[in-house]
DNA sequence: GTCCCGCCGGAGAGCGCTCGCCCTTTGGCT
DNA sequence: AGCCAAAGGGCGAGCGCTCTCCGGCGGGAC
């Protein structure tokens, strides 16, 4: 029979004072006697006390947890859920998230709470999670845009912030990039190096930020007296954008130079350049988005956009546990610089 | 101002019944009238109840919630700290673990806190954790031998469950693999077609799994008339898988098999091979252990030993449900057999 | 010397839930 | 018809903590 964990009043009695007053030490709050500090810090170093959460969480009404849920796939079949949880650990960009969530809740003694909600039953889930008060509020990533997510958590006033402005605008805060920055620096530095036929491929353009950077990649182009831009839809993916691009220069069989709007596409790119025995950069440069781990790997070392993922998920969590102490009320939103890194294919 | 959320007193009183009855329903314990039962659901749909958890936790000394924590590095920085979390979270491995964990968390509405503890504080925040209740219990996956955690979680008398035995006997019950026979199947495989000149290398040889897998390499060999292979240690890493190959063609030039305790470092094998012009599997034949991500992905594709991760994973959380429910007192181990995947490289 | 104010410790009321106990009702058996 | 057992619902005591309010005491100002 394991003995019952010492409680406040354990301690209050072994210190001698009362209850109350040990947990003035334990918080750190109202000014307390130093000597009669001490001993109730020697009560709580000899009893071997650690307060009951639960107890605490019950009249704060604050569990100081936070979810982090990636919500994505529509379809609703229990293998699919464990597909998608490896799909989404699987990608570099996952990895780069936990860890600017744990940079700032770590100091605070916090750890997020992993949720895969790729099914509506699942999200069903993560709302209910929420509303019984196992974790105050929710760090969303998305993975396709109409996420149902943001809006549940939204009409249940469950505090929560999103990774990307959503399709259709909600009132929830979220953080995003300036995804036209991004892409004018890669055409510049396309245009810049001596590339002048010029094409893009792009994210599913139901996506607000693949919309933006081709808009992004539009206008810098149009402003140095490229009008026309040859461009091809692409999923995100490896295999389409090598797809995109075999579609690419069929069409146009004298390109120079690819902005694809991401890292996996660029990577597609560079294998049909090389099957079709075109060297990168010298006959066609590439330049990618992300700066996720695929730019290293990838031969050559993808030129490509870089997205400060861990500040941007770093400053997620703070936005949310403001929106949780009440600091805030309206939704905000922060968006973040890109920064061109220059390597190999561009 | 928000509303207050309803609680079980509201739902007992829109629904004519007391609380002890709503309970009963929404815990579904005890016989309760059918009757009554509807009018308790009807009266939670109308009031839109949803228990807290905090409450129920405070009263069940449960927090229904297990933390998944991996543990290693030996140093103290902060900046560290952060390299710990993306170093593990880029390993395909972790990626299998969490898939596993979450299969069978899920029908059970709960979720793992991901904690990563690479120095002694933050250990010590773990103990912490649990012990405050946050959660019941943990599941450990350490990342070097002699990791100090099990043995305070286990003084403290914290459920846990831990990925393959520990260095050093620690009455802590754990899942691991039969690292001998994958290592036997290895062998056998390499004899089998033909392979006469054959080398090993190890994984760090603190580790009881590494010292298993090379074990299990030798006693097959000899028994199949080899008593003498050439052996070489790694690091798991890529860079010293290639290392390790060096060395050993360099000392025996003729090798014609190779099986290398985990799939990065048959990666290294491989591209060490290939820059020296020899051919896999038709020169030299190479296995790897794990079957990870990489196994697919190398150049060619990797015939190795599979690990089943996510029934791995998965038997921990079931073991430490049935530790936290006091199901068991004496520590278990649950061992898997491997299984051999035959693809390219021999 | 008196009064007031500020500082600090204690008392006690809950937070929302579960669970042991008791009481009522009902149905089967003698 | 009477009795007893079992089923089902209510009561109330906490679980361990926070926080408001209150009271006592000491010091400074008049």
């Amino acid at each position: 029979m394991t003995r019952r964990a010492p409680t406040l009043e354990d301690v209050a009695r072994e210190a001698g004072v009362s209850r109350a007053t040990v947990s003035r030490v334990v918080n750190g709050i109202r000014n307390v006697d130093p000597a009669i500090q001490e001993a109730v810090r020697d009560a709580i170093e000899r009893t071997g006390y650690a307060p009951n959460r639960a107890a605490r969480a019950l009249v704060t009404r604050r569990a100081e947890t936070i979810a982090l849920v990636v919500s994505g796939a529509r379809d609703d079949s229990e293998g699919e859920q464990d597909a998608f949880a490896s799909r989404v650990l699987a990608d570099p960009f996952f990895g780069r998230v936990v860890s600017g969530v744990i940079r700032f809740l770590r100091p605070r003694s916090m750890y997020p709470v992993l949720m895969f909600a790729g099914t509506d039953t699942a999200r069903q889930e993560v709302v209910a999670y929420l509303r019984q008060g196992r974790a105050d509020g929710a760090l969303i990533f998305s993975t396709h845009a109409e996420d149902p997510l943001p809006v549940l958590l939204a009409s249940e006033d469950l505090p929560c912030v999103l990774f990307a402005r959503p399709a259709t605008p909600v009132p929830v805060t979220y953080v995003d990039l300036a995804h036209r920055d991004g892409a004018r620096l890669a055409a510049e530095h396309l245009l810049a190096r001596g590339c002048r036929r010029v094409a893009t491929i792009t994210g599913p353009l139901d996506l607000p930020a693949a919309q933006d950077r081709l808009a992004g990649f539009r206008e810098t182009m149009e402003r140095h007296g490229h009008p026309y831009v040859p461009v091809a839809e692409g999923g995100f993916t490896v295999e389409s954008g090598a797809a995109a691009m075999n579609r690419l220069l069929s069409e146009h069989p004298a390109i120079d130079g690819v902005f694809a709007a991401n890292d996996l596409m660029a990577q597609g790119v560079c294998q049909v350049l090389h099957e079709r025995g075109r060297r990168v950069p010298q006959d066609v440069a590439v330049v990618g988005f992300d700066d996720s781990g695929v730019a290293v790997s990838c031969r050559p070392p993808l030129t490509t956009v870089r997205q400060p993922m861990e500040e941007m998920a770093a400053t997620m969590a703070r936005l949310l546990q403001e929106e949780i102490e009440g600091a805030r009320d309206e939704p905000t939103a922060v968006i973040f610089d890109p920064e061109l890194v220059v390597r190999g294919s561009a």
